[in-house]
DNA sequence: ACTGTCCTACGACAGAAGTAGTAGATTCAA
DNA sequence: TTGAATCTACTACTTCTGTCGTAGGACAGT
């Protein structure tokens, strides 16, 4: 079985995908709007990117709103970041500790930062043993973060016609 | 003033940078040497990487052995890992408390790792006050993990003939 | 002085990535 | 039914990356 998060995603893909994965669900515009302000490249530039994010099988489009096509991403951020932190541990010879430790002597660990880890941990100390936890999986995150409003905005909103 | 973390790398220039900051110092050939032998393409591939870095300002020669220059990094690993970490972090609104969380809850930590964080952590605090502590930075990293083998190999080795 | 080995400097290329324009189909509101 | 506003599906181009090959210079040993 071909391992979904195999799939090798450029700087820019991975942009979108965050955007994607903040919407859990959109349509080019939307992401495109998404991105920030300095470098937000034209509508026809994002469209392409979904495309080739498309063929690569990191996003699927759902269904249409207006006659926009609406995605929704496939690969998960976890298994994302899961290849991203492998990535950045490779140069630490695979030992979190040893990135731990530079991490935080470069001032980017605090030691709340630490903490929120071990209660993290904690709480999936108390929490599992139940079904299926663990490393989990498969389906797109639905830890949409902030406001999932996905089709908002012009698209498809007050059509109700015919 | 330019700032050297600034340099875009890729995959593969990270990859030889990776192996270039545990040398210490190395020629191409020993860089090529050191990459893992499955994906270790052809010497002057490697020269390339290297010499494409070099324009970067990523690495510099330093000196010649034998007929052979020998590369050091500009770039520190330090600098180059907090490119990378906050580009992870970007995915967590910038929140290392949500990357840790979900870094533990994806099984990437274990308690030891934290506890190492914490640990070096305790250490920063006990010896800080004294020189030119902090973010450092500036040099070329200084940390070689592993052996500094820089010039072994046949690369100018018993060659003290005339 | 000759020769084999190892480097360096370039030059090439194919494929990936980034960036967009265009023609034609859809949709929506008058 | 018309027209403006959007989209989609291509097509195109320029850079960037990954990968090498080759010609010619340096050296070390014979």
């Amino acid at each position: 079985m071909a391992k979904e998060s195999e799939v090798k995603l450029t700087r820019f893909e991975l942009e979108v995908m965050g955007a994607l994965w903040e919407l859990g669900s959109a349509s080019v515009r939307e992401l495109q709007e998404r991105l920030p302000e300095g470098k937000r490249p034209a509508y026809t530039t994002v469209q392409t990117i979904v495309y080739r994010l498309e063929e690569k099988g990191a996003v699927r489009r759902v269904k249409k709103v207006g006659n926009a096509h609406v995605f929704e991403p496939v690969v998960t951020k976890r298994a994302t970041v899961r290849r991203l932190f492998g990535e950045l541990l490779g140069f630490f010879g695979g030992s979190p500790r040893a990135m731990m430790a530079q991490l935080v002597e470069a001032g980017h660990l605090t030691l709340e930062d630490l903490r929120e880890g071990e209660e993290a941990l904690a709480r999936l100390e108390a929490g599992k043993g139940a079904a299926g936890a663990g490393t989990d999986e498969g389906a797109a995150d639905k830890n949409a973060s902030k406001g999932s409003a996905a089709a908002s905005r012009k698209a498809g909103e007050g059509r109700g016609r015919r």
